[in-house]
RNA sequence: GGGUUGGUAGCUCAAUGGUAGAGCAGCGCCCUUUUAAGGCGUUGGUUGUGGGUUCGAGCCCCACCCAACCCA
């Protein structure tokens, strides 16, 4: 690799450190707390101990400004050189911006208001061989914020708040389900057979015993294995991998909570989810008003999550957009969905024609939180069927800003009808078919709720993130090229 | 997979087909309460990669790589 001035300027100061006997790499260094935590107890005069990365210099001669920065706050250190001893003034001659420090010293107020610790000595805890990103622009190329996170973290705090966000979101979804007695479970996420949803697997490879095992796409069945065992709540908020392409709001492995819960029906989980998203976006951003705004701060659009949320049948919001739609035959959805200006081509079957439809002219213009309910059986193979009319489930699917955000499900517990739904579904691919589940429901499995919420999605709705990539540490990118 | 747009200094961005620049960062000097500190001086480039057109290419053409957006 071709070393620049940069560089080399660092490298140089590194081995002049070195001379001088002064480790650059650091040691264990104990702390007063984190920089948020001394700024919140900041008292004139009290000595305390603090470590950060230089984010900033400003040097005045004898007085030497730095900043220091962690991911709880920034904090002002001043050092001054007539005051050091003299080995430490010639060690700061070597120490650059983006360097970890570790300072003790007394807090004071400066002139100009600013909390600051006055450093009596520092000991260089990382020494930088590379420069960080502009102090002031930050980073904005996309590619370097998601491949190189750090430098995202590092200079863009609205990503740090993002991430922030995100685990709250994941500690208030555990407290809320713990609250209510439900257990949180791990499952398989290597299966032999990869079902709970319709999907293309990752494919692995077990060597010692020479089996191929699939990344899981749901939860699912192993879920309702634990309610034919008696376990009556449980939820798993975890990890989900579908070989898929990426998208603005497709990562290949993405996090889902799923909850199932004994003697319920999707009504209860309904009622659950609209309660728990309610109670997350008032812990997490204060309101129930989701406002999300463009670069230049100016509102994109507000999200209205008051409760109670709307709820309609399926077959409802599809006679709205067209009054007589199933009044037609094949041929004649078909021609209407061209009209409607949604993609169809002759081979579709009539409930995706119609599914189409629901896509393009519903979900994707709903913003206010709706649940879509009784959808076509046909979409949903592991719902129990509805008492009065069999082509449709008992089921909901939860729409917010223009995306599916939650499903949740009567769970089909008839092991009967549960083979005959999934063989229609796999066709041919019997092999696909997961027998050690079907057995398991034949030992019985109670009536049940059942629910899935996309994480991923949920924080973008929370935080206003336009693509998924803005909300995963590190998503999916094509790798590049090595030279 | 298809279409559109983009890739220039460490970062943020300029540059009619005619000498590749600025701010910040860096380097040197001055300055004892600054905070996007300031002042003076200064270094830094295989313009994503590989071809082509041209007297001359960051700019035009072709292919490829990577990304963003839209579509499938």
């Amino acid at each position: 690799m071709e070393e620049n001035d940069l560089l080399a300027f660092r490298r140089r100061k590194l081995q002049q450190l070195l001379e001088l006997g002064v480790e650059p790499f650091g040691a264990r260094f104990d702390v007063t707390g984190n920089i948020g935590d001394v700024l919140r107890a900041f008292v004139e005069g009290v000595r305390v101990r603090v470590a950060g990365r230089i984010t900033a210099h400003r040097n005045m001669g004898k007085s030497q400004f730095l900043d220091l920065s962690d991911v709880s706050g920034r904090l002002q250190v001043y050092l001054s050189l007539k005051e050091l001893p003299a080995e430490q003034a010639g060690i700061f001659q070597l120490v650059d911006i983006g360097d970890f420090l570790g300072v003790e010293g007394e807090c004071f107020v400066t002139r100009t208001g600013e909390p600051t610790i006055r450093v009596e000595n520092f000991q260089l805890l990382s020494k930088t061989l590379r420069p960080l990103p502009d102090k002031w622009h930050g980073i904005s190329d996309v590619e370097i914020r998601n491949r190189q996170r750090y430098l995202d973290l590092i200079a863009n705090p609205t990503s740090r708040e993002t991430f922030l966000t995100r685990n709250q979101v994941l500690r208030e979804i555990r407290q809320y389900l713990e609250e209510r007695g439900f257990l949180e479970v791990e499952t398989p996420m290597m299966q032999p057979i990869a079902g709970g949803a319709a999907a293309q697997p990752f494919k692995t490879h077990h060597n010692a015993l020479d089996t191929d095992l699939f990344l899981r796409i749901a939860p699912e069945l192993y879920l309702k294995r634990l309610l034919v065992g008696g376990f009556t709540k449980v939820y798993e908020l975890n990890r989900n991998f579908r070989n898929e392409g990426l998208s603005r709001r497709h990562n290949p492995e993405f996090t889902m909570l799923e909850v199932y819960w004994a003697y319920a029906d999707f009504e209860l989980m309904a009622s659950l989810v609209e309660e728990m998203i309610c109670t997350l976006a008032q812990r997490v951003t204060g309101s129930l008003r989701i406002v999300h705004k463009d670069s230049q701060g100016n509102t994109k659009r507000t999200i209205d999550l008051s409760r109670p949320w709307r709820r309609a049948r399926y077959e409802e919001l599809i006679r709205q957009v067209d009054h007589t739609w199933y009044e037609r035959n094949r041929e004649q959805k078909l021609a209407r969905g061209q009209e409607l200006g949604v993609e169809v081509h002759p081979g579709m079957q009539e409930f995706e024609v119609t599914q189409q439809v629901f896509e393009k002219l519903i979900e994707e213009r709903t913003i206010d939180p709706l649940f879509v309910t009784h959808l076509p059986a046909e979409l949903v193979p592991l719902a129990k069927q509805n008492v009065d009319n069999p082509a449709l489930v008992d089921v909901y699917e939860l729409i917010i800003n223009g995306q599916e955000i939650s499903p949740g499900y009567s769970e089909l517990n008839d092991p009967v009808v549960q083979r005959r739904r999934l063989t229609e579904q796999v066709g041919v691919e019997i092999q696909n078919l997961d027998e050690d589940f079907l057995l398991a429901l034949e030992h019985g499995m109670p009536p049940a709720g059942g629910l899935g919420v996309g994480i991923d999605r949920l924080v973008m709705l929370l935080t206003g993130a336009d693509s998924i990539r803005e909300v995963i540490l590190f998503p999916s990118l094509k790798p590049k090229a090595q030279e």
